[in-house]
DNA sequence: ATTCATTTGTACGTATGTATT
DNA sequence: AAATACATACGTACAAATGAA
């Protein structure tokens, strides 16, 4: 029997291998599920449950009736993962998603003397008009989750992709918390915040700047903890 | 025909769905696969790829041979993610690598303050233990990957398990990185680097522990962008 | 616009390996 | 040591989606 040794190389590692050693890059195929099934030496199924596994990473991503393919660089997994944690919790103490809030808050106040020093014009203006956006939505009570998505991660993106990605993950659970957790916040108030942010920035004080920060996320903390459940 | 429409809820959220509606905790047991399938109404494969993907996420963990679990709080699935990504663009750019040691000096010494205020004596002594045995194997030309792993948890663990998390995760790509990217760093320098970081700590002074760290993590950063490849 | 080949998605039956009692 | 409950693996058949002829 050809079977592999326990503990041998999993499916999942070698069409890991078979892109590493091949240099395909996001976007490029892969061979069928069939030519890999006989590539690899495995039946079908395997191969499907070991893709399955790699799409879940975004490793590969595949197109029903099209192909697999390469995935692109993403977070979703992170997201998933943790929202569903945030989920489990949420019977007893809500503890992840309030962690996330600390943890967000402390990446951008500590970034915000790089933020005021080489956050570029565009972006800036950008942002004016995020708020602007924000600030007609509210007026109409309309919800602006994608402008507020969009005013953090320009906020961040002096430093890095990697760092971009992170806040955009962190945002996409934090939405998804927030579904769960009731109705919204004070939409006149939170665009109030973002507009202090704004301006701080263009004023030039990083401790005020600091303190505009902490001031958006107080009361999405306050709510997060208000809604701690009173235990039976 | 009782098929789900287009679009309709999959089999994966159908099986988070049961989980948070049974109010299953990590640990408790799911449904064996031929159950669930019945259950759902689709077939054992459905049900072995669904669970595949809640696998990479750890959202459930299978026991082969037992059973299946709701699984325990994890960041594997983003190690893995970010790991693979990592090795992908290496031929390039070492671009997520490279950031990735950006993004954790960020943290640490964004949480320097607080990090003086509330560490604990018993994590400041088992940090000292661990330099200790740093140095020792570092004398016998062994590497202290572990002993580096702990000491970086410690650090943050004022900061909520949330952050611990994080930085066991980051710490975990960067070691995998690491592994692909030829020899380790100088043991002994890599050794005072640490113990500076836990003098700074214990004389109080935020100022040097964020030098510290930063002169910490300066070679670790030198390396990844050394290994550049050169461009044929 | 239809048909056709290709590729992934779903289903089911059967056999085998593995852990627990 | 045996029995049981389970996950793992394979093969085949058919359904659904996509793109191209």
């Amino acid at each position: 029997m050809l079977s592999p040794v326990a503990g041998g190389p999993t499916v999942v590692s070698r069409i890991k291998e078979y892109i590493l050693t091949n240099h395909l890059g996001p976007g490029d195929p892969l061979p069928t599920e069939n030519e890999l099934s006989q590539q690899l030496g495995v039946s079908r199924s395997r191969i499907r449950e070991a893709v399955k596994t790699l799409s879940a990473l975004d490793i590969v991503e595949v197109r029903h009736g099209y192909g697999t393919y390469v995935g692109q660089m993403s977070f979703r997994a992170m997201v998933e993962s943790l929202a569903f944690r945030g989920m489990l919790n949420a019977d007893d103490g809500l503890g992840v998603f309030a962690e996330l809030v600390d943890f967000r808050e402390l990446i951008e106040t500590s970034l915000a003397d790089k933020i005021m020093a080489s956050l570029t014009p565009q972006a800036a203006l950008s942002m004016r008009r995020l708020t602007e956006a924000m600030a007609e939505k509210a007026s109409a009570g309309e919800e602006f989750a994608a402008e507020d998505r969009e005013f953090h991660l320009l906020l961040m993106e002096t430093a890095g992709t990697l760092a971009v990605g992170m806040t955009g993950a962190f945002w996409d659970v934090h939405a998804l918390a927030s579904r769960s957790l009731g109705p919204p916040d004070d939409l006149q108030a939170t665009v109030a915040a973002h507009v202090a942010i704004l301006d701080a920035i263009e004023k030039g004080d990083a401790d005020v700047l600091r303190a505009a920060i902490r001031a958006h996320y107080a009361p999405i903390r306050e709510r997060m903890t208000r809604r701690l459940p009173p235990r039976t």
